[in-house]
Order: C-alpha cells, then sequence, then structure tokens
DNA sequence: CCACCGACCGACTGACCGGTCGGTTTATAC
DNA sequence: GTATAAACCGACCGGTCAGTCGGTCGGTGG
C-alpha cells in the first residue's frame, strides 16, 4: 500500500534518477525541464510541485550524491593501513561505483560557472567534503607517517583526483581492462612516478 | 588606412578577443551573443556579418588558439634532450601564457558535451593535436629511450595533462607561488611519484 | 561626383525555456 | 460515502535568446 509520503517520495525519487542520466550526457543548460519531466514520466507541472525550481532539482541531485559517496568514501579513511592501502580502498570504491555515479562527481567542475553565490558554494563544498578532503586527510597520515614526501597535502589529493578521472576515460578503460589495472596503473603512478630510475628525491 | 580587407579583420579579431574572456568566465550557453557585441563594441548584427552563427564563433575562436598552441608546443617536441627536459620546455611555454589563453585549453572538457557531428569531433582533434598528443610523442620518446618505464603513453600523456592542471588552480598557484615552482612539482611527481622509499618498480 | 559593396546598425521575429495556475485525480481519514 | 490535501495535469505565460532584415554608413574605384 502506497501511502501518499511514499508515494512522493518515489516520485521525487523517479524525477532524480531521470536527472541524473540526462545532467551527466549533457551540460546544464542543455537540460530542459520538460526532458527531465518527460524522463521521469511525470508532466512538469508534477515536477515542479517537487522542486522549486531546476536549479533547486539540481543541487538536490548533486548534494544528495556527494552525501553518499562521502559516506562511502570515509570508510577507507577510517580503516587503518598504509596511505597507499586506504587509498587503494578509496580508489577501488569509486571505480566499482556504476558508470553515472562515477560521472555525477565530474559535473562540479563542469557546471559550477553556471552557478552563482551561496548555491555554488554549497555545490564545492559538498564535492570538497565527499573526496578530495578524504584523499586529503589520507595523504596528510601517509606524510605523518613518512611513507609520503613532504608536500602540500591538498595539491596531492587533487593530483590523485585528477589522475583517477584519466583512468576511467573511455579510452583508458578499454586500454586498462578492468578495475584492478586502472587502480594498479594510479597507484603506480602516484607513488613511484614514470622514471625507470628512480632519482631518490622527494617530489 | 585601414582598408576594408584589415578594417574586417580588426573587427573579427575583437570579437574573438571579447568572446576569449567571456567564455573562460562562463559556460557556452551562459555566454550570449549580446554579452559578446557589447564586449566587442559593436551591434549583434554586426557580429553576425562576421560570424554566421554563435557556434561558428567559438569554433573560429578555439580552433584558432589551439592551432596557435599546437606550434608553440611542438618546439619542445622538436627540441632534442631527454623526456623530462622536453616536458619541462612544453610546461613551461604553457605555465607562461597569460592566464586566460592557458585556461582557454581546458573550455574543450567544458563545453564538449553542447557540440555534437564533426563540430564536436573538429574540436576534439584540434585540442589533441595541440596538447596531448604532443605530450605523447615526448614520452613515447622517453619510453623508447628507457627514461620512462614502458606504459601506454597515451594515457601517460593525458595524466601529465592532469597534473599540470593541477598545479594552475587558483589554491595551487598561490600556494607553489612561481612558475618554476609549479613546473618542478608536477615535474616531481609525474617522474618520481609520492614515495619516500622508491619501490624500485616500473609503474 | 556617383555607384557599388562590405561593414555595421537597430528593430524585430519566433522558438524555446523555466516557471505558473486552475483544474483533476488519488490517497487517506473520518 | 464525503471531505480534504497532496500529487499531478496540461495549457499557458512572458522573458530570453540566436538569428534576421531593411536600412545606413564608409571606403573605394571609375
Amino acid at each position: 500500500m502506497l501511502t501518499a509520503q511514499t508515494r512522493s517520495e518515489a516520485t521525487a525519487a523517479r524525477i532524480i534518477a531521470a536527472a541524473k542520466s540526462l545532467f551527466v550526457a549533457r551540460n546544464y543548460s542543455d537540460v530542459t525541464t520538460d526532458m527531465i519531466a518527460a524522463a521521469a514520466e511525470i508532466t512538469k507541472g508534477g515536477l515542479y510541485h517537487h522542486f522549486a525550481s531546476k536549479e533547486d532539482l539540481y543541487l538536490a541531485m548533486m548534494l544528495g550524491d556527494f552525501e553518499d559517496k562521502r559516506r562511502l568514501f570515509e570508510q577507507a579513511v577510517a580503516t587503518p593501513g598504509t596511505c597507499r592501502d586506504r587509498l587503494a580502498q578509496l580508489t577501488r570504491d569509486y571505480l566499482e561505483l556504476p558508470h553515472e555515479e562515477r560521472e555525477l562527481t565530474h559535473l562540479v567542475r563542469r557546471d559550477v560557472n553556471t552557478f552563482s553565490g551561496k548555491e555554488r558554494d554549497s555545490l564545492i563544498s559538498a564535492y570538497q567534503k565527499a573526496l578530495p578532503a578524504q584523499i586529503e586527510t589520507i595523504i596528510n597520515d601517509g606524510i605523518r607517517d613518512e611513507e609520503v614526501a613532504a608536500c602540500d597535502a591538498r595539491i596531492l589529493a587533487w593530483s590523485f583526483v585528477a589522475l583517477v578521472e584519466v583512468v576511467i576515460g573511455q579510452y583508458a578503460e578499454v586500454t586498462l581492462g578492468n578495475t584492478e589495472a586502472q587502480l594498479e596503473h594510479v597507484l603506480g603512478l602516484f607513488f613511484g612516478g614514470v622514471s625507470i630510475t628512480p632519482k631518490g628525491e622527494p617530489a
């Protein structure tokens, strides 16, 4: 028996799911509320019953996703172990997400210019907390434990994120073949670099 | 004496320059032809005399920029030396570009979804030739010369590009302080990784 | 000087978009 | 069964945008 509350929640979830697919595939302005409504099999009026505006829908979608991810990734942060092992766990958790869930992570950089004020700030902040800040924590521990050479952990976190984004690109995904290969590539590059003869000097 | 031809070229250049500033600061759809016209101090009708469409203007801007950059970066490719030195030169050339010129490079990834068909393909192709493909050539030489561990050079090229993009972010730019520090950071990370005790295994 | 043409203008067009609103439907409580 | 409120509908609205068009201006050549 579907109650009004669960009916409403189910509809809102259906709208969010439809929005996810569309916003992953197209830039913010290229996704129309008509498209989202059609994909969610509801009218635009119905859509506006649940979300105050297009922007409100987008933010709900993104902030919800980042909160899910923050919770997922904080497990790796909380796990004792080497910096490398913890980054491995976090990255594996990320790589094993469904393709679309992974792609959502990138939308901030793509779409953030379209927003301003506190909406923009909350997007950036939620992304930061979900991913880079957690990686930074792990790297800071690595620096403290002298596993990682002393360097600005935030820059290293962003560098790590950037390297992960490369291996989930289409070409790299096909070339490397599977999640473990992607993972080993990123970790190998991040920790050991590409030089055949290590120079012995910290980064 | 300004001829019609040079007058026309000057106006088109003025429009392109105005477009660059605007498209760097905002996503494609958020920049209107009215804005561009106003910034170029011309009317919209005048703007449409020079460019067939907004898309035509954007493509002219981007393809022109990528051609300039392809020429700039091919000097590093053509210079004999170690992989590291040649990457250093190319990256220094890039880092020394005016801020806006550097930012233009990223617009492809941000805006490419808005385009389709041959326009999309030509954008991607021009970007590829201007930067990643040239880096890939240098890295391939590094692999051949056994300076770089054997790995897919295209993935490494994109990884290198990704690392450079991190150090030109606002935070890293301020933290690292100057172009040489940015350069050393990227090269150190790319060639040597972050591990204090090199494992001696190739990436 | 005059004719011509490219460069440019400013008013205009119509498609599209985010959002609205009066009405209908559905679920629930009494 | 009835009343109510939430969920939803479909037609509508008005602002915005890319692009158009008839006209003017400026430069050039005969």
